[in-house]
DNA sequence: TGAAGTTTAA
């Protein structure tokens, strides 16, 4: 028997949502919803497993509200379907409205950010510093989107970006390396006037180095001063920890013995570079850098010291990391919270969970204060002993003692409880966060879209995905490498190809043992007209790469038409 | 995000 399974990615003619109605044309028929024993959480967690006849499959394509169809339009149930909230007077409804226009507009896929200038012309909405902001957040992952939306937006008569805005278009042109309009904009900044600050050229430098482009990065230093920006210590510091955590700290070294003439380096120069030689494991060359500090007049403070603690946790040397916390007390220098939770980290994942445990009574008696990271790492540590409801209670110890949990404390726990396949615990405290207005990210989501793809619960993916989307959070290189490679390990191959796709169409390179673990899963599946289509994206994720033109869609826009992952039906074709 | 610490995952 033919199964017919049908993956949908993109929108096409046929599929693209109408205006006032763009819900409904989220999902195909078959339904994606609320699952019931999410409702009705005394269900059984097993009875969540997808039905295996339901196959279809298809990925949001618009930002718009989720439907409320699966409540039947009854009383609301706990929800954390997206598109629940009310907005609160008549111009915040008019806001969600036009960022939904806009959202609407750029999710057809365009071949080029000018393309999206001249679709962008008749879309009656009214710009913003507010809505140019929630646009770049919510297109985080698509710069040609972004790109296209920004240099219309900032066209429109009566509408000027703001400096903030132009930063923020800044970092994600050099997030996805296009730095020939990221320097584009730059000079456009500096010629509106003045717009360039350090904020601006902290992007630069960061992504510069964060693309292994160093010299790049430091010539960005050396020519800041052509935009109005003062080369001072505070600049030079900011050069100096983007080298030393982008993992070139001799470069480091060198920018600083090149600049000591002319920039008068302080306290926070020495500390980033004992920093930076701490983390390069190079513990000799951090021991130097302390002493070189002391020539300069600067004594090493708890910064120093701390760092070079975790120098030895790495090394997971704990006799040296106590000897140096007793020279740090004989110092006058004592701990503090950070430098017990680094110790506390580093003993917990090194197994040696109660002498972890006994750091937190030390804390207590030396009267230090323990904040929302420090209980984060408790709550990890206990997590990782299996000890859940410890790390539960935890939390109530957090709220006693006025310590808010936050995201980070609601991630560790999600993974917590994933990690222990306890998926209704896991669900029930993503709706605690949205209780408490805590906002997740993109690690909230992770293990449990990991849990998902293991026990093939497609529904409850796509309810997340969705969620995600709503929350303006959208899956990353990492995130859509790991839903590809999951799905297929896990016999979802069609449903692994359809993040593929979306992850080439939004000019994501996967790498090359993605492609082939899908190929080898669409080959054992005879999935052949699938595998045709995967060697198109491997065809057009390598051009994209070569050229990292910013026409790339060109091809994949034409490409997903003839190849329609889109539309189409994978079966089993022998 | 950024002079020190916590959460994903290969």
């Amino acid at each position: 028997m033919r199964r017919c399974c049908q993956v949908i990615l993109s929108p096409t003619r046929k599929h693209r949502p109408r205006k006032g109605n763009h819900a409904a044309s989220c999902f195909c028929t078959a339904g994606f919803g609320l699952p019931d024993w999410f409702r009705n959480p005394k269900k059984d967690v097993g009875s969540i497993d997808d039905d295996n006849n339901n196959d279809d499959f298809v990925l949001p394509i618009t930002y718009d509200s989720v439907e409320q169809r699966s409540h039947g339009g009854s009383s609301r149930p706990l929800s954390i379907l997206p598109g629940c909230s009310t907005p609160a007077s008549h111009e915040d409804a008019e806001f969600e409205a036009d960022v939904d226009e806009v959202s609407r507009v750029l999710s057809s896929r365009f071949a080029s950010p000018e393309a999206i200038v001249i679709a962008m012309d008749c879309c009656p909405v009214r710009v913003s510093a507010r809505m140019v902001d929630k646009i770049l957040r919510r297109f985080g992952s698509d710069w040609v989107a972004a790109f296209g939306f920004f240099m219309w937006a900032g066209a429109q008569e009566g509408y000027c970006h703001a400096a903030g805005s132009y930063d923020l278009m800044v970092d994600m042109l050099g997030k996805f390396k296009q730095f020939d309009l990221m320097w584009g904009l730059i000079s456009q900044m500096h010629e509106i006037g003045g717009l360039v600050s350090l904020a601006t050229m902290t992007k630069v430098m960061r992504r510069l180095a964060g693309a292994s482009r160093w010299t790049d990065a430091i010539e960005a230093f050396h020519k800041m001063d052509r935009f109005g920006v003062v080369k001072d210590t505070k600049a030079m510091n900011v050069l100096l920890d983007t080298l030393c955590k982008e993992r070139s700290v001799k470069r480091a070294r060198g920018v600083f013995q090149e600049l000591r003439g002319t920039v008068p380096p302080d306290e926070g120069s020495f500390n980033t570079l004992v920093h930076g030689w701490c983390k390069a494991r190079m513990l000799n060359e951090a021991r130097d850098a302390m002493k070189e500090m002391e020539e300069h007049g600067f004594k090493p403070s708890v910064i120093t010291y701390t760092s070079l603690i975790e120098a030895y946790c790495m090394e997971k040397d704990f006799q040296t990391v106590y000897a140096i916390l007793n020279t740090m007390r004989s110092k006058g220098c004592p701990p503090n919270v950070i430098t017990y939770t680094i110790v506390m980290h580093a003993l917990g994942k090194a197994g040696r969970t109660q002498e972890a445990l006994d750091v937190f009574d030390r804390v207590k008696r030396d009267g230090c204060v323990p904040d929302a990271s420090f209980y984060n790492s408790l709550i990890y540590i206990l997590g990782r002993a299996g000890r859940l409801e410890d790390a539960n209670s935890m939390v109530d110890e957090m709220c006693r003692s006025g310590v808010p949990p936050n995201v980070a404390t609601f991630n560790t726990l999600i993974s917590a409880a994933c990690d222990h396949s306890q998926a209704e615990n896991a669900l029930k405290l993503l709706v605690k966060m949205e209780v408490q207005s805590c906002k997740p990210d993109i690690k909230t989501y992770t293990p449990l879209l990991k849990l998902c793809c293991k026990k093939q619960w497609m529904k409850i993916l796509l309810f997340l995905v969705c969620h995600m989307f709503k929350k303006d959070i959208t899956p990353d290189f990492s995130t859509y490498t790991l839903l590809v490679s999951w799905l297929c390990r896990n016999g979802k191959p069609a449903q692994s190809c359809l993040f593929l796709e979306e992850m080439v169409l939004k000019g994501f390179t996967p790498k090359q043992e993605t492609f082939d673990l899908v190929m080898e899963k669409l080959d054992k599946g005879n999935l052949h007209s699938a595998k045709k289509k995967v060697q198109l994206l491997i065809v057009q994720a390598a051009a994209a790469k070569h050229t990292g033109s910013s026409y790339l869609r060109k091809d994949a826009a034409a490409a997903a038409q003839n190849c329609s992952v889109v539309s189409n039906t994978c079966g089993h074709e022998s």
